[in-house]
DNA sequence: TCGGACAGCTGGTCAAGACAAGCTTACCAG
DNA sequence: CTGGTAAGCTTGTCTTGACCAGCTGTCCGA
C-alpha cells in the first residue's frame, strides 16, 4: 500500500518497494513478479501507475517483461572478460585476428561480415588519425557473430593512402588481418591506445545486439599508432554492457 | 501524423520521427522540443502516447525534460579523458593519489570524504583478492568531489592482515596514499589489473552523481597485485558515463 | 522605477476503461 | 495418442479526462 500523503509519487513508491524486495531476495533472479493487475490490488493504484513503476525498473535493467507471460527479475548475464594487450605480432601471425581466435577458444563458431566503403573524415576521425577534416579514409564495417548471434560491432577507419592497393580494401584481408598488411606496407605499429566509455544503445544497436531494455553498451575506440608516431588505424567497437568486461594490465613501474 | 495501419505502435512512430529530426539537426542540441500538448496535435495522438515516446528518448539519453520549462535535446557533455597507468611510484610519492593531482591540474578544487569499515569478504571480493570467503577485509569507502560536485565513487578493499596497524585504517593515509603504506609494510606492488564494464546506475548512484536519465555508469575494478603475485587491494570505482572516458596505452610488442 | 501577484505556459501524476496481442493450459475431436 | 482450438491468463497499446506543480513573463500597484 502506498502512502498518499508522503508527497512521493505513487509509482515511485511502488518501484522502490519492488526494488527493495528484489535486492532483498524476496524475488530471486528469474522469478516472476506478481502480474500488473495483482499489483494494482496490492498497492491500491491503477494499472498505468503500476506500469510506470515497472518501466522504471526496466530502465534500470532490473526486470524484463515478456508479452503474454509476465515480468521477471533479470538474472545476471555471464560476463565474458576480454583481455586487451593481446595484439602481439606473433599472435596476429597465427590467425586472422583476435576475435576469431578468441571465439574458437571458447567453443563458439565465429563468423564476421564486412562491408567496405570510402568516406571523408569528420572532425572526430580527423583528430584521432591526425588527418585534415575531409581527408579520404577507408572504412571497414564489421559485424561479429558467435554461433550466429551478434556479439560485437566494429568500424575500422584508416587513411586511404595507407590502404590503396592492399588487401585492406578487400573483404578478406588475409592471414594476420589488416595489421599484418599495414606492416607489410612499411607501416610498423608502435603502440595501441584505447578509449573506453559507455552510453545507451541506439534502437538499431539494441536490436542487432539483442539487448534487453536498460542495458548500456561499452564503446571502445582503439587507435593503432606507428613507430613514427603517426596514427595508422582507428577502430570503434561496441559491446553489450551486460555480457562483456574489458581487462587491462600493466606493470606497477 | 502516424500511420495507424502499419502495425507499428503510435508512440514508437512518434519516437522514431523525433529521433530522426534530432539526428538530422531539425532540433539541435539544447533546443526545446514542441510541448507535449503541441505534439498531440502534430501527430494526432493522446498525451500519454506522446509521453511514452518522450520516455523512450529519455531512456536513450537523447533528451531531458524539465518540469515547467519543456523538453530539450540533451547537449553532449564534455568528456574528460582519464589516462590509466599513471600510478608509478614517483607519481605516488609526490602527492596523495591520482585523483587529487589530476583534479588540481584541471583547475578544480578537489575534496574527498572517506568512511572506513571492516567486513567479511563475499565471493566476488574473495575471488579478486584470492582470499577465503568470509575473511576479514578493510573497506575504504570514498566519495570524490570536484568543486563540491560528486564525480566519482570508489570502494577500496584490502585484506585486514595487510592494513592492521597502518595508516590505511585511518581516514588520512598520509603522503603517497594507501599504496605507499602497503609498500612500506613490505608489500611491493608488481602490477595492476583493471576490469572495465558498464551498467545502469542505482537510484542512489544517479542522485549522488547527478546523472540525467538514460546515462549509464562506467565501472572500474582495479586490482593491485604484489610482486609475489598476491593481490593486495581491489578498488571498485564508479564514473558518470557521459562525462568520462578511460584511456589505456600499451606497446605493440 | 521597482517589486510582487497572477495568468498561462510547461511537464508530472493518476484514474478508469477498452481492446489488441502473445502465451499457456486444458480440453476435445479425430 | 495426436493435433487443433478455445479459454483465460499475461503484457502492450491507446484514449479521455482531470488535477498538481514548477517556471516565466506580464501587468498592476506601490
Amino acid at each position: 500500500m502506498v502512502d498518499r500523503r508522503s508527497g512521493v509519487p505513487a509509482f515511485r513508491q511502488v518501484a522502490a518497494d519492488l526494488r527493495q524486495k528484489i535486492s532483498a531476495g524476496n524475488y530471486a533472479p528469474g522469478d516472476q513478479l506478481p502480474s500488473e493487475r495483482e499489483l494494482t490490488e496490492v498497492y491500491d493504484v491503477s494499472r498505468p501507475t503500476v506500469r510506470d513503476a515497472i518501466n522504471m525498473l526496466r530502465a534500470e535493467g532490473l526486470v524484463t517483461s515478456e508479452h503474454g507471460r509476465g515480468v521477471f527479475v533479470r538474472p545476471p548475464a555471464t560476463i565474458q572478460r576480454i583481455a586487451r594487450a593481446r595484439l602481439s605480432r606473433e599472435a596476429r601471425a597465427k590467425n586472422k585476428g583476435a576475435f576469431l581466435a578468441d571465439a574458437a577458444a571458447r567453443g563458439f563458431t565465429p563468423s564476421t561480415s564486412v562491408k567496405i566503403r570510402f568516406e571523408e573524415a569528420d572532425s572526430r576521425v580527423a583528430e584521432h588519425l591526425a588527418l585534415a577534416e575531409g581527408a579520404e579514409i577507408t572504412v571497414r564495417d564489421r559485424v561479429m557473430r558467435a554461433d550466429g548471434l551478434v556479439v560485437q560491432l566494429a568500424v575500422s577507419r584508416l587513411p586511404r593512402d595507407f590502404t590503396r592497393g592492399t588487401a585492406i580494401e578487400e573483404v578478406d584481408t588475409g592471414k594476420g588481418g589488416a595489421y599484418a598488411r599495414l606492416e607489410e606496407a612499411g607501416h610498423q605499429i608502435g603502440r595501441f591506445v584505447e578509449h573506453v566509455g559507455a552510453r545507451m544503445p541506439t534502437p538499431d544497436e539494441a536490436t542487432l545486439l539483442q539487448l534487453a531494455e536498460g542495458v548500456p553498451i561499452v564503446t571502445v575506440t582503439r587507435v593503432a599508432i606507428g613507430v613514427d608516431g603517426r596514427p595508422l588505424e582507428m577502430n570503434d567497437m561496441v559491446l553489450a554492457g551486460d555480457r562483456y568486461e574489458l581487462s587491462y594490465e600493466w606493470a606497477a613501474d
